[in-house]
DNA sequence: ATATATTGCAACCAAATAGTTTCAAATTAA
DNA sequence: TTAATTTGAAACTATTTGGTTGCAATATAT
């Protein structure tokens, strides 16, 4: 096992996804995130770091707090890879387009 | 940690991605897929297995051999998933092209 | 019939992961 | 100044992960 720390990874987990989501629509403190989950806010923090590392969120301080903004941008990476398969499901979709084409074509069979 | 086998964690390992990749390419057997790969074909054998289970690959039986191919349908859940974060780097372009279309309009500044 | 090839599965192992509790640092409130 | 709040980091633990080797099952070749 080699030393994995890419956007791949930091968005397995589901709460980090999650977390993305939440700071998204808004940034939050990791306080008020970890009342959305079911788990200490300590964990919440480590998740905090592994999407930090990733470059996945920002951090603005405010005093004493910190608000957790979402940065979209490595998400493209993500998109990226997707880039080389999305021919694939869309070709199918032509396939069944065209499928349907010909049913409309001839009506009743031949 | 709870029990997870989906999608995105399929996809977290990058030997997955790069199993997904040759196989999107052309089917394969595990053998042919493991010369690839500096790892036992047992490993690659257990990679296509948690791929297998989160539909990511279909199989094709011939005679001894097993043909391994791509299953594009269930990835469209992680291009769902992005598509609630598509606005927020469109966005950004917009108003980088915002910025663009100002220069051009006042070549000089004011 | 026997040997070879291809494969999946079980058992085992080291490292990584996600969680906990405890604690120290920094900022704000009393 | 002192107490309370907010946070990250360290130490520890249980589980998961990705890898290995060995083996059994099946299909082909000799």
């Amino acid at each position: 096992m080699i030393e994995r720390r890419d956007v791949f990874q930091a968005i397995a987990d589901p709460t980090r996804r999650a977390i993305l989501t939440l700071i998204a629509i808004q940034a939050m403190t990791p306080n008020a995130l970890a009342e959305h989950f079911d788990t200490s806010r300590q964990a919440v923090s480590k998740h905090i770091r592994i999407l930090t590392e990733c470059e996945l969120v920002q951090q603005e301080h405010s005093g004493r707090e910190i608000y957790y903004s979402f940065n979209p941008t490595k998400l493209k990476e993500v998109d990226a890879w997707l880039d080389q398969f999305r021919q694939l499901w869309e070709k199918r979709f032509d396939q069944l387009d065209k499928v349907l084409k010909q049913l409309k074509t001839k009506p009743h069979g031949k």
